[in-house]
DNA sequence: GTCTATAGGAAGATAGAC
DNA sequence: GTCTATCTTCCTATAGAC
């Protein structure tokens, strides 16, 4: 086995623990399965972090850059206001529909570090930067397409933020039938009125 | 010990495991903590209970009633359209306000049905019972109110038990800040432009 | 029906050879 | 840096006396 720097076996590591922790959900993944799913050895595991939990807090971490990146990217200006809020959310959903595991990750993640002492700010930070993400977006389409918004900025932002979420997990649950594609136009709707120009 | 019937002792050990859970999240939860909670030894757990799926398998049924008749009465006609669907807001964010760890154990139910194979069911009648509440919820105001939808009902039950389900898990994990009104009157004012008579 | 005691296994973490 | 082997702890589940 090759050597290589400990910060390039600690990225190896988490990247290897967010793939079996969304295949296996976090409370049935070990230091042993994440070990195997790198490749490496138990003791290769401790010699890079010194406790699962310090890991855990670099998966947390990583996840939830993967995912803010993921909303960004979404939205972009397209021709009008409805065209754009309705493509973002589709190429949203459709990253969801990709990979329904490591989205059901993100929740887990949080519930976990809301239960664990003195990881909450773990889970705090990981909603704030969803809001924080809605913000950029926000004021990027007030850029573009010179919006007037109804409601105030943080406001939008925290909103559409729990809006996000509410509808991904509703729909890592159910699926999609009939009523998933009229949720999708309602909330389109909506997010296209609350940011009119008027 | 006082003998009491199993049906009654299985009752008690889902309400011991309901605030055990709570307290301590699922994976914590042990089936020597949950006897404990219970008064009761871990024989007696075992001879109520095959397992410990059993068990949280009663929970995940029990809780979800409780939850849904917290939901359906929350809303109750009042003298306008607004009051009505506001109060009904503002009546389950008290209840969330004041159990947090209950409604946070749903989440993590719900996690756990979906990670377990062969209780995938249960996480999707969960979710379903939701969608039913609010389906029930409707047509109640559209009896004493005389409204007319502007979107199905069914798609309406799905979008605002979403909606719900995100804003309850964005306060669980930000709490309230001065964004978390906003986002309440935004919803308030959304659902009530969705079910207003025009 | 209820108890004590224990089987049997899997987890996180460590020791020490190479 | 990486390995095998092991320590310690805690879990679910069962056995069998009372």
């Amino acid at each position: 086995m090759a050597r290589l720097p400990s910060a390039e076996r600690r990225r190896q590591l988490t990247e290897a623990a967010i793939r079996a922790m969304a295949r296996d959900g976090v409370p049935r993944t070990t230091t042993r399965s994440i070990a195997a799913e790198a490749g490496v050895s138990l003791s290769v595991f401790h010699y890079c972090f010194d406790s699962k939990q310090q890991l855990i807090e670099s998966v947390i971490t990583t996840i939830t850059g993967h995912y803010v990146s993921v909303v960004k990217e979404a939205i972009r200006p397209r021709a009008t206001l409805e065209e754009t809020v309705r493509a973002g959310f589709q190429a949203y959903f459709d990253h969801v529909r990709a990979h329904p595991d490591e989205h059901m990750l993100t929740y887990e993640l949080t519930q976990y570090a809301l239960r664990q002492p003195g990881f909450e700010h773990l889970a705090r930070r990981q909603y704030e930067l969803y809001a924080e993400a809605y913000t950029e977006l926000i004021d990027q389409l007030r850029q573009s397409m010179g919006l007037r918004l109804h409601v105030p900025v943080p406001v939008l932002a925290r909103y559409l933020a729990a809006m996000t979420d509410g509808l991904t997990l509703n729909y890592l649950v159910l699926g999609d039938d009939p009523a998933w594609a009229g949720s999708l136009d309602t909330v389109t709707a909506h997010v296209a009125g609350l940011v009119r120009e008027n």
